[in-house]
DNA sequence: GTGGTCTAGACCACC
DNA sequence: GTGGTCTAGACCACG
């Protein structure tokens, strides 16, 4: 379900965290689905179950899942997730954008090359 | 010349290198303009000299400045870093625009996007 | 007759502590009126036994309800409790405003607020 | 500088927290005042250096203290703070005076409760 | 069984 | 020296 790359710089609880929130917002996890157990899911990448507790509990901070001591934890609803994903998304542009101005990028040469990226794909 | 942001998470050469990289394809720094020297800069910056020497070795590395042993370093011939750096502004952008899909980013809203916030300004 | 909230970070057994309490003091469930039994009340909200009883033992510990083996639990007279209850809630309310002492906030501050809120409504 | 209460059910991080805050909110640590060290608070209270971390990094991600790889942890500018905490207490008020007015207890009753006490002696 | 917390140690990057 | 990450264990509360 999730493989890890070790030769990220990243730390692994990130690429964890990362990796869900990409299946929760491309629809791959649903609202109410139950996540894989800590326990479980740090056996099965063979990894310590401290550093999967950190990951879901970053996503949990970030209200992508909801967790029920005990219990295991859930999928959130994602309707307002979506909204803030995008805004965050857009300001990451923004910043992008700026550093292109200096290597004076029209936003007319940006469109150009998404569009024959064709990224849609 | 340079300010550094202590509340930044990224190590200080870091800050030092991104601030003479723009400094140069913005064109302020020219080609053959020299580099202040390595303890004036550290100095002038309260830093240790050994931070300033990772960020000009890092510099120099990416083709941004070469060094002359006593007498210092200085500005490269910038038009092959220009094409150089575009492809890897293009690579960022490709990397966003296909985090983007996912939340149904579609190219002409990027467009649409970048050209109302007009960042020639 | 009793939800629950199972994104709640208490435990269910809490809850229903807390829910049984809220009604008996607002004059719901009156003296002598009997509880629902243990095994009935554990059904329909799909939940184990023994987190029921455990939550009607802390609700006999706190002298809500009395038990009487073979016949079932029944609501304490309220007189005595009400009194109890209202010594806990001001400890609560000075711990409070203890803590809103160091923001600076004044007891005519707090009296604006809450008649304002309105909260008999 | 700080005591730890082992009789407090709460976890240890969660207190260290808290002192913190309160700390910080009432002017004893002021805006780029140092934090200790991660490992001399850790030893000085004889706990693990990690339970230290989380704390710190509980303390950062609501915005208290910023933390400078390398160099250590400072107390970040407290006035937007201020008014995000009052928001947050009035909202625990909030729900207090309606736990109270279950009670029968009017909004009269806790201005004289809370004038009497003199809570800023 | 589940998650939540904590300890005792280790390694790394940065300064 | 500093913080950041990770491992390998352990104990607890909850259901």
């Amino acid at each position: 379900m999730i493989l890890l790359d070790y030769k990220d710089r990243r730390p692994i609880y990130e690429q964890v965290t990362e990796k869900f929130k990409t299946l929760i917002l491309s629809g791959v996890l649903k609202e109410g689905d139950s996540m894989p157990s800590v326990r479980s899911l740090a056996t099965s990448l063979s990894v310590n179950p401290n550093t999967i507790q950190r990951a879901y509990a970053k996503l949990e901070q970030d209200d992508f899942i909801y967790t029920v001591s005990g219990k295991g934890s859930f999928v959130s609803c994602i309707d307002t997730l979506m909204t803030e994903q995008k805004r965050d998304w857009f300001h990451r542009l923004d910043e992008l954008v700026k550093e292109g101005s200096i290597l004076h990028i029209s936003p007319e040469e940006i469109y150009e090359h998404i569009k024959q990226a064709d990224h849609s794909s």
